[in-house]
DNA sequence: AGTTTCGGCGCC
DNA sequence: AAAGGGCGCCGAAACT
């Protein structure tokens, strides 16, 4: 029996599948089926299946029971290799890819559907459009040609494995949900916050605040508007550019401190209060949908809920269901590590070979002692830091590490050049991002000449252009942050498996953090089991490399108890 | 009245 | 002390 099968639903609920050759191509004939989920629980044998979208197949094979080994999602491929390829935008179904190999009028891609509280259902509506199994395998041939045809074919095979992997993860973590306690949520509340009056307006103590700020004033001011604030301020004769909290701060003025005290807790009442609690968690589960590869960089993102901001006072309310607990894994300096691998600076990879604290051993070798100050230079340096104490370090830096900061710097100027700049395995950044309006034009949204601002600076020589310039920082973090990215995804593939063998389930990640859920005496197990996968994540996404992923473990009842 | 943008801030 | 990367979310403000 070959291992790899395709499948395709169909309209009536019934499924097509076909079994593939090593080559890809098909090895029999395309058989129709009554059942999706018999279809694959059937052919326990299959260890990766081909498909349109996991978003439209698994969460019903989830629902079903069913779980598969592996798959091959066509239209995340499409997109990444059409990423690679240069052609950002074009349309990424698997219709429009046909229709590119068929020379056939294209069809745009259907519009993305909106993020409503709760809506389960959503997860089961069928989207994008339906192709016939034969013509999919049409497609995906293809697909197997153009990673042959990219700069390094088993780097991009390893990543459009690795992201549908992820989707895999991601669609098992949507349908397990964060374990979380709305009791303890609302003592939270209740202890930050004070009682809610009737009719919704502000809890107690908000109110209490405003009173106070109002009070400092002398006259009634909403500390919720921006605009009131820097009124109300200039009329005590202080002139502020915003009311941001740093700059509120640095007033000396008795409004100030009840003014930042409303300002955290405001935000705690609107993004993460009762009506958040109403909305997304049910049945001691909060509910938000992770999708991988949603941001150009490859970092994930969550569609409602703000799950990947959850306040620190929040995490009280992540509790682990009884018998269990929550494994909270962080990776130790994830970036400079990542920016060890890809550079192959041997200083900076001799210190990233080590599991002991990266800053801390960069500020022992390259200044004189501070590791706060190493940091910020080595954040700085990633991010593209033009001033502030980040840079006054950064000589030191480049002296110390220079391969490493010569890898960034030609990201930067490919990036500012508007050349094509690509992570460790071969994900593309557009050649626009982070353009602002340049990037916005160029994906044909139309931009008001209203807000055009003439770009002085780029007839200068020697000047690149604000656009450029912040391209430039963009290519510079993308190569760093998206072969994070790369790696991450690995991990949790690798994690996955492991967890497949247990009753652990992975419930929460987070750029650089994971959480899985298993009965307590699974968990030192997981814990090696994360640290495995990170291990095995690094030497497949970087290959030979002395550097390490060291990860902070905690295991606890309490999200909250793992910092 | 409905939709989009802005300001501010949460997380990494 | 306050500048540089990536996001999502909320209400208010600004728009149509």
């Amino acid at each position: 029996m070959a291992d790899r099968w395709a499948l395709a639903p169909a309209e009536d609920g019934g499924v097509e599948v076909a079994a593939l050759g090593p080559d890809g191509l098909p090895a029999g004939p395309v058989r129709r089926e009554g059942d999706l989920a018999e279809a694959v629980r059937s052919r326990p044998d299959v260890t990766r299946w081909v498909w349109r979208s996991t978003a439209e197949v698994y969460p019903r094979l989830l629902a079903m029971g069913v779980r598969v080994e592996r798959c091959y999602d066509i239209e995340d491929a499409e997109t990444l290799l059409l990423g690679h390829e240069g052609r950002y935008g074009e349309p990424r179904s698997a219709a429009a890819a046909l229709a590119r190999l068929r020379g056939g009028p294209v069809p745009p891609d259907p519009p993305l559907r909106a993020a409503e509280p709760g809506a389960q259902s959503s997860l089961f509506e069928p989207q994008g459009v339906r192709l016939p199994l034969e013509d999919l395998l049409a497609v995906y041939a293809e697909q197997q040609r153009r990673h042959d045809r990219t700069a390094h074919p088993d780097r991009m095979r390893l990543l459009t494995a690795a992201e549908s992997a992820g989707m895999l993860v991601a669609a098992e973590m949507n349908r397990a949900g964060v374990p979380w306690s709305a009791d303890v949520h609302r003592e939270v509340l209740h202890e930050l916050l004070g009682e809610r009056y009737a009719g919704g307006g502000e809890p107690r103590r908000l109110a209490e605040l405003a009173d106070e700020v109002s009070a400092a004033f002398g006259r009634r001011v909403r500390p919720d508007l921006p605009a009131d604030v820097v009124r109300a301020f200039a009329q005590a004769g202080i002139r502020i550019g915003s009311t941001r909290r740093w700059e509120i701060e640095s007033i000396d003025h008795p409004a100030v401190k009840p003014l930042v005290e409303y300002k955290k807790l405001y935000r705690i009442w609107v993004a993460h209060g009762w009506s958040w609690l109403q909305d997304w968690v049910r049945d001691g589960r909060f509910r938000p949908e992770f999708l991988a590869g949603g941001t150009v960089t490859g970092r994930w993102v969550t569609n409602g809920g703000g799950a990947l901001q959850i306040p620190k006072v929040i995490r009280r309310a992540v509790v682990a269901d009884p018998g269990w607990r929550l494994v909270v894994a962080d990776a130790d300096q994830m970036e400079p590590r990542v920016l060890a691998a890809i550079s192959r600076d041997p200083g900076l990879m001799e210190v990233a070979g080590r599991e002991s604290d990266l800053y801390q051993s960069v500020s022992d070798r390259a200044f004189s002692g501070d590791r706060a100050q190493a940091k910020l230079a080595v954040l700085g340096a990633i991010y593209g830091q033009t001033s502030g104490d980040g840079l006054k370090n950064l000589a030191a830096l480049r002296r110390r590490f220079p391969k490493a900061v010569a890898y960034v710097d030609d990201a930067a100027r490919a990036g500012e050049e508007g050349r094509l700049v690509r992570t460790w395995l071969g994900r593309t950044c557009p050649p626009a991002a982070g353009a602002g309006e340049d990037a916005a034009e160029e994906a044909g949204i139309p931009v008001t000449s209203a807000e055009e601002e003439p770009d002085t600076q780029q007839w200068v020589p020697g000047y690149a252009s604000t656009n450029a310039r912040a391209r430039g920082r963009f290519a510079r973090n993308f190569v760093v942050q998206g072969s994070a990215a790369d790696w991450t995804l690995l991990l949790l593939a690798a994690l996955r498996r492991a967890c497949a063998d247990m009753a652990a389930e992975l419930v929460f990640f987070q750029h650089d953090e994971v959480i899985v859920h298993c009965p307590e005496d699974e968990a030192e197990a997981v814990v090696a089991a994360i640290r495995e996968a990170g291990a095995l994540a690094a030497r497949l996404t970087f290959g030979q490399t002395p550097v390490r992923f060291p990860f902070s473990t905690a295991v606890v009842e309490c999200y909250a108890d793992a910092k």
